[in-house]
DNA sequence: TGACATTAATTGCCTAAGCAAATAATATTC
DNA sequence: GAATATTATTTGCTTAGGCAATTAATGTCA
């Protein structure tokens, strides 16, 4: 038998421990910003699909939907670093938006092994939306908030983000090659 | 043929506009606030998968865990609304902590519908260590927060989470009468 | 008491995302 | 120029979550 967690976990004092605002002893799941950030984060997924059902998207395919009305990115492999998705997860969420007639693939003849992905003039139509839907729902979360605190909000997360352990935060802006030039 | 998405997405103007710190003219993905938390979760998540590998539970299994640990909600039912999940997905998420011997069901005598979930002596080692690596991680995320900007940034999110369309956001709270906003 | 409703848990079917391997096309290097 | 490396895409396997239907047990009520 394989027993699966004979021993504890290790502490592994990883990062710079300038902050301690949590500790084991007093830990409280329901006070921690992830638990949080989740509940904020599931809430405007689940209102975003709501408004989305007429177009028949999911929260899911509205941003790579978007990239592509924007003319960020116009393969598979751009499609997928710009959603932050694995290639192969991209190709099947492509499968999935190609079977609902909203994009197409084209072979490119300069590199046959790259795929051009277009949308479809249906896709067009869904995707014009997508900018004052999310302007919308994220204007309601922030009901109440000051023009100063949405900017402070803001500069509390960027500085999380900046703090990530620069994995999977933002593809390239801030790592020892170089900056953001995409 | 279906045909997907023929209409455009209405605007549904739902909330109290009180805000307006997002158009539609001017939306960039990158400044909103759901990408952001998006990016900051994602990064939590990665790290604190990391710090589990050695004891063999994933991002999704160390919640009902350690509510199982902390005594809070003791049957699939229970832990599925603590955990904010569907029954279905607690049944598959329970299979595959009880494949790994870190918990046991036992069904209830008083009522035989419901299934009583026990940690096994596995399962307590490995929960035991989970709220001092969730507390470094969220700590590591925080670096360079003073206290009052911490205390600041949890107002914010909690002010969010009373915005979110009473869905997700809490169990059930403040749902029959109507919405908590003003 | 007996028909009906409710609740708990499970299962099947779907979307979804990560990882690894396979395949094909292009680059690089000797 | 041929062997090798790299890149783009796809596919299989896994965990994961939502929704709907099913089954079993318990409550309700006329």
């Amino acid at each position: 038998m394989p027993k699966a967690s004979s021993k504890p976990i290790l502490p592994t004092t990883q990062a710079p421990p300038s902050a301690v605002f949590y500790r084991a002893e007093s830990y409280r799941p329901e006070d921690s910003i992830g638990y949080l950030m989740r509940i904020v984060l599931s809430g405007l997924a689940h209102e975003i699909e709501r408004q989305l059902e007429p177009s028949d998207l999911t929260n899911a395919q509205w941003l790579p939907l978007l990239k592509l009305h924007m003319g960020d990115g116009g393969t598979v492999a751009e499609l997928a670093r710009g959603c932050k998705l694995d290639a192969g997860a991209m190709t099947r969420l492509l499968d999935r938006l190609e079977a609902k007639s909203l994009c197409r693939r084209v072979r490119s003849v300069a590199d046959r092994r790259v795929v051009n992905i277009e949308l479809t003039d249906e896709g067009r139509t869904a995707a014009v939306g997508i900018p004052a839907l999310l302007s919308g729902v994220q204007n309601a979360c922030l009901a109440g908030f000051s023009a100063e605190e949405f900017e402070t909000l803001k500069g509390f997360l960027r500085r999380m983000v900046a703090n990530a352990p620069t994995k999977l935060s933002t593809p390239s802006p801030l790592i020892p090659g170089g900056p953001n030039e995409a």
